[in-house]
DNA sequence: GACCGGATCCCCCAAAAGGGGCAGGAATGA
DNA sequence: TCATTCCTGCCCCTTTTGGGGGATCCGGTC
């Protein structure tokens, strides 16, 4: 490597940033150059210092990860996004990748993955870690199988909705919101609305 | 003090670990006698190094922090527990304290705010982190008001059951079922089944 | 042009859910 | 002892949901 890897840490957690600047500081060619507690300060941060890579939490407050990928790709597509988060949001790994990010990372992965997969993205690879493949069919193309209209109705079943009241906030019939709904149930493979809607919040297709 | 804090880390995250250990060790007084990547190492750790404080996640795979507490308070009853969790865990603080715990700290929290809350749950008093406190009394007295039974009820119908399924279960009526979720609509103030059960994922009420 | 997926809407019908009130028994605690 | 809470069960009734069958229209794609 000619040069140093050049780094942007982004995490709401102190302790998470303090860990990380920990463990890259122990691989001499890995320079952190910034850190950002949110979404916004990540995209500023990231047009100032032009990392070559930003190692991003997907849950934080205000403007989300995912957000910021995709403002990150579109203004410094120079810097490569790795997406570093935990365990129960393996779902979003579909549209962490459809947002720009170059890498996915969980966060109980060893360091020594971490740094791997910190080189592969700044090298212009990809990376995504390995214990994600087997959920990854699982939950990813459950997710996917989804069109928007099916998520944004699954959304409001979420806020507690009858198929009235929903078909009265999107200006559609009764009777095609229950189309939706059957389709729906028939994809995620759930009997009720209700274990559909737990299924999705648990795989973070809907907030 | 007349002697050093001895602590234990608990944390399923290595990068969470290594930032714990590297803010501790910033402290001259705090020493860090072992870690942890599980309830059941945790306790059994906790039995043999006999630390003063333990500091635990609360969202771990295997035995979770809750579980883990409940063990520790009951067989190391000198060790104090300081739950140490992510924002979105507010809800969990009621059953924390109800496990055991002598203190419960968000992961967002500046690192002197961490040192704090370890020498307080040290010296044997109670620590309870202060930006939960306005969501305290929103979201606890939702969870507490709903029974253990209610809330059994609860996580069945989050797996899609039916009344007359969840009835099949318990081995009690479908007429009791539909008191209680009658019960938990009240009180969680939701419109539909649906609606409780996002609610109550969503304030980690059930899982 | 033919085809397909997506969104929209309609019918029918059985089952489930929701809302109200009521009440007995057990356990807990004032 | 009395009050309270919780779990349990039952009645009534209306509304909602879920499952099945269709249909039309539109924007892509082959």
């Amino acid at each position: 490597m000619p040069q140093d890897i050049t780094c942007l840490i982004v995490d709401d957690h102190e302790v998470v940033r303090e860990g990380l600047r920990l463990s890259l500081s122990r691989a001499s060619h890995i320079r952190v150059v910034g850190e950002a507690s949110d979404g916004a300060s990540a995209v500023a941060l990231t047009e100032r210092r032009r990392p070559n890579v930003v190692i991003m939490d997907v849950r934080m407050p205000g403007m989300d990860g995912l957000q910021a990928t995709r403002e990150i790709t579109a203004k410094v597509p120079e810097s490569a996004v790795l997406l570093f988060t935990a365990h129960n949001e393996r779902s979003l790994l579909g549209r962490g990748l459809e947002a720009g990010a170059r890498g996915y990372i969980l966060k109980e992965a060893p360091h020594q993955t971490l740094l791997r997969a910190i080189e592969k993205v700044a090298e212009g690879e990809g990376y995504v870690d390995p214990a994600l493949m087997p959920s990854f069919l699982n939950s990813r193309d459950k997710e996917d199988m989804l069109t928007a209209r099916e998520r944004e109705i699954l959304q409001l079943l979420a806020d507690g909705m009858s198929n009235v009241e929903v078909a009265g906030k999107l200006f559609i019939s009764q009777e095609t919101v229950k189309s939706h709904v059957r389709h729906i149930l028939a994809k995620l493979e759930a009997d009720t609305r209700t274990h559909a809607v737990a299924i999705a919040l648990r795989e973070s297709i809907i907030d």
